[in-house]
DNA sequence: CGTTTTTGACCGGCGC
DNA sequence: GCGCCGGTCAAAAACG
């Protein structure tokens, strides 16, 4: 009765965990401004307020925004002469009002380069250790984080779709905001992937969600077909991201929310984030409510093949 | 009956 | 050193 559909998804964001950002390695950071004075704001009012998002809706279905976006041309277009409610955000990353094309802020967290070793290494070691966090005191090495991204998401249900089984294991109250915030955990045993959600204080309407770290395996979903086992040897594919995959499954018993896919997983830190953005666009472009009424928007007649590997476009 | 959600407690990091 | 805060755990409850 409630799964509400109609989500667009307004933006991503990636912020990077923590005052890593000095690593530059990813062009995106660039872009976006969360420089250190952002960072502390970050910590300090919470996402929320980086995402600050007026009304970044127009399309119909869902608009991703990179925040990657290095294209030029996106930049131009997406003017923000919204007042900003805070000051935090970039100036470049913000969104656009008047063109209903894209908007969001977008980072993306460096935890990748240095991490990402380790990262690997830690995964192992996660499973072993699964549920002794916390009483172990953990030798001293602080836990690390894995990149980040949060995409901000036009949406009347929290927890949205994107291909994956999530358990929550937790809910906070999130300090400026009379929303709460949820936290969810891939439900692969293997995978440690994380994902918080949470509402905006400014536009209720609008559902930030926040992925750290990577899958390890292929969406469950996905698999069903193709994925069978050809492919997801490299653990940053696309797919391997928790980046919010909508796709359609065949008995779709839980709560699907449009037709429309997307197969947005492009953040591989390392790569190019062009690419990235070609993904996004593509989306966009997927998601747009076309004449033909049909349950197939997906279709990746793009760029998101360069990102996706056939099997992940799956066909229908 | 197995899995997921709920929720209060706990822990570590950080600022003062 | 203390308190605040974000994030996580884990037992119990709720669900399917």
């Amino acid at each position: 009765m409630e799964r509400k559909e109609g989500i667009k998804i307004e933006g991503v964001l990636g912020n990077s965990s923590y005052s890593e950002y000095t690593a530059n390695n990813f062009p995106l950071q660039s872009m976006f401004d969360l420089s250190s004075s952002e960072d502390e704001k970050i910590r300090s009012l919470g996402f929320m307020d980086l995402l600050s998002v007026q009304d970044l809706i127009g399309p119909p279905f869902l608009e991703i925004m990179m925040a990657a976006q290095q294209v030029p041309s996106l930049n131009a277009t997406q003017v923000s002469p919204t007042p900003p409610s805070k000051k935090i955000e970039s100036p470049e990353v913000i969104n656009q009002p008047a063109t209903p094309n894209f908007s969001s802020i977008s980072s993306v967290s460096s935890e990748a380069l240095n991490d990402e070793a380790v990262k690997v290494d830690d995964q192992e070691e996660n499973q072993q250790k699964t549920k002794k966090q916390l009483k172990p005191k953990k030798t001293n090495q602080k836990r690390q984080r894995e990149p980040r991204f949060a995409f901000m998401t036009k949406s009347e249900v929290d927890h949205l779709e994107d291909g994956y089984r999530w358990r929550k294991y937790g809910q906070k109250a999130v300090k400026n905001s009379p929303f709460p915030r949820s936290y969810y955990r891939c439900t692969t045993s293997s995978c440690n992937v994380k994902k918080r959600v949470e509402r905006s204080f400014s536009d209720p309407s609008i559902v930030v969600t926040t992925y750290e770290g990577q899958h390890t395996h292929p969406s469950p979903i996905m698999s069903r077909s193709s994925l069978g086992g050809s492919h997801l040897g490299s653990p940053l594919s696309a797919a391997a991201f928790g980046m919010p995959m909508q796709i359609t499954p065949p008995n779709s018993q839980h709560q699907h929310q449009q037709p429309f896919t997307n197969s947005l997983s492009p953040f591989n830190f390392g790569h190019d984030i062009g690419s990235i953005n070609a993904s996004f666009l593509h989306e966009k472009r997927i998601c747009t409510p076309g004449p033909g009424p049909g349950p197939s928007l997906i279709k990746d007649h793009g760029l998101l093949q360069d990102i996706l590997p056939s099997h992940m476009l799956k066909e229908e």
